[in-house]
DNA sequence: GGAATGCACAATGTATACAAGATGTATTCA
DNA sequence: TGAATACATCTTGTATACATTGTGCATTCC
């Protein structure tokens, strides 16, 4: 009864972090929350707890849970580390695959793309995490599978406006990136770990700019202020 | 005042885990700890959360908390990762250490020797994993970090056999690697990457055949049994 | 006026009682 | 004898009350 409202408040809350839906380094409020879910604190610490082991939020003593923040030094080091994560996953991921597995991803991979078709960005993003986080488990290293678990919170986040592409150049950008989804799929498929590795760091790439810029987001126009906001 | 006897508690825990007095695979009896500990289920649980996070035990559902295994799958993944995870930890330690960082190494490098000299290999065991975990925070990378730690509980676990030598050739490998350890230290502080890494491989090269040797020991002799237990 | 101290309130942490789920055993019926 | 079921018991999960700790504000003293 009450168990599946854990379960899905912990689904929730996750998603909800992904999607930025709650802030980088803002504060959970644990009495709200069980309301909201209709759960007793209990339940919602034990989630807290299980939240801070996997990377999303960070609790400290007597002043409950924070979403884990995205400072530019970290940042740093996700764009320094992200391309050897994700191809040594992406190779073992060819080794280790299962057929369940294939078929698998291939589920996710349609219902990402059925997302891009009806432009619903929160769900493209959430379901191309998934998609990742499949790659990841075929790995069968579960040494660099929290490491990409990490990273992929972060990318995740990072990526909130890649699917809302407010351009034509973007709106391409994100067909690319389906492509590339399909062929890594064909590459694990067939086992050919340097085929998968190659569209891999090309996956990286396309997105690394896209990226970077919601990091550092172009300036704003230099006049002062645009004419609708003159009387505010 | 409980508050204490929690960290205390999740530290005990955690030592006793990578000492295998708790041996992987084994359950955690809540109740019992409980009562051992003098804390109630709820911090106890809270605890549980905290090292399923952190890979030391894996929780299921309506089932308690059981150490995580090391199976032989498992195993070859461990070795097939530690390298490339150590060592690039390590380079990145050189980049980004801190003085302070330099000197905590340091101490604990001095009560790893004290542990030897002492003949205490449990103590020893601990004191090598801290200075591997301090290595792995010198590197300001959360990513890899985290799958360090995860390396770092095998390893620790896999470790017990190599600082109870029973030859002279075993405690000549662990003199060399309280050396290396020495040699480690340096080539941080003066940001040595190349060295570093070289050192690195050194150590995990000089480890890896002890390790193997817990997993796959020597064969028992081929009598049937020895005198001493013919009458049991 | 400004810093320091203490108090009130809000939050976090813990203990315990109760609920729900799992497990093992005995009994019954074929 | 063997399988199935129902019951008892033990374990795990949840709710809630209480304890403790942090925080902000007002008062006081310099």
């Amino acid at each position: 009864m009450s168990r599946d409202r854990k379960a899905e408040c912990l689904e929730d809350l996750r998603r909800r972090i992904l999607s930025q839906d709650i802030a980088p380094g803002s504060d959970l409020d644990e009495a709200a929350l069980c309301e909201v879910y209709g759960i007793s604190r209990t339940p919602m610490r034990e989630i807290f707890q299980r939240l801070g082991g996997e990377g999303f939020v960070r609790i400290a003593q007597n002043r409950g849970a924070k979403v884990s923040s995205m400072d530019l030094a970290t940042m740093r080091v996700f764009f320094q580390t992200a391309p050897m994560i994700y191809c040594n996953i992406a190779r073992l991921a060819c080794e280790n695959r299962t057929d369940a597995q294939i078929d698998a991803i291939g589920l996710v991979q349609g219902r990402f793309r059925a997302a891009l078709e009806a432009g619903d960005a929160r769900a493209a993003s959430f379901l191309n995490h998934q998609f990742h986080e499949l790659i990841g488990e075929m790995s069968h290293n579960p040494y660099l599978l929290v490491a990409l678990r990490r990273m992929l919170i972060d990318h995740t986040r990072l990526s909130q406006t890649f699917y809302r592409p407010a351009s034509p150049d973007g709106a391409e950008r994100v067909r690319q990136s389906a492509e590339q989804h399909d062929g890594m799929i064909a590459a694990i498929e067939a086992r050919d770990a340097e085929r998968v590795v190659a569209l891999t760091m090309d996956h990286w790439n396309l997105t690394r700019d896209q990226l970077e810029r919601f990091v550092m987001p172009d300036p704003l126009p230099l006049e002062t202020a645009p004419p609708e906001m003159a009387d505010v």
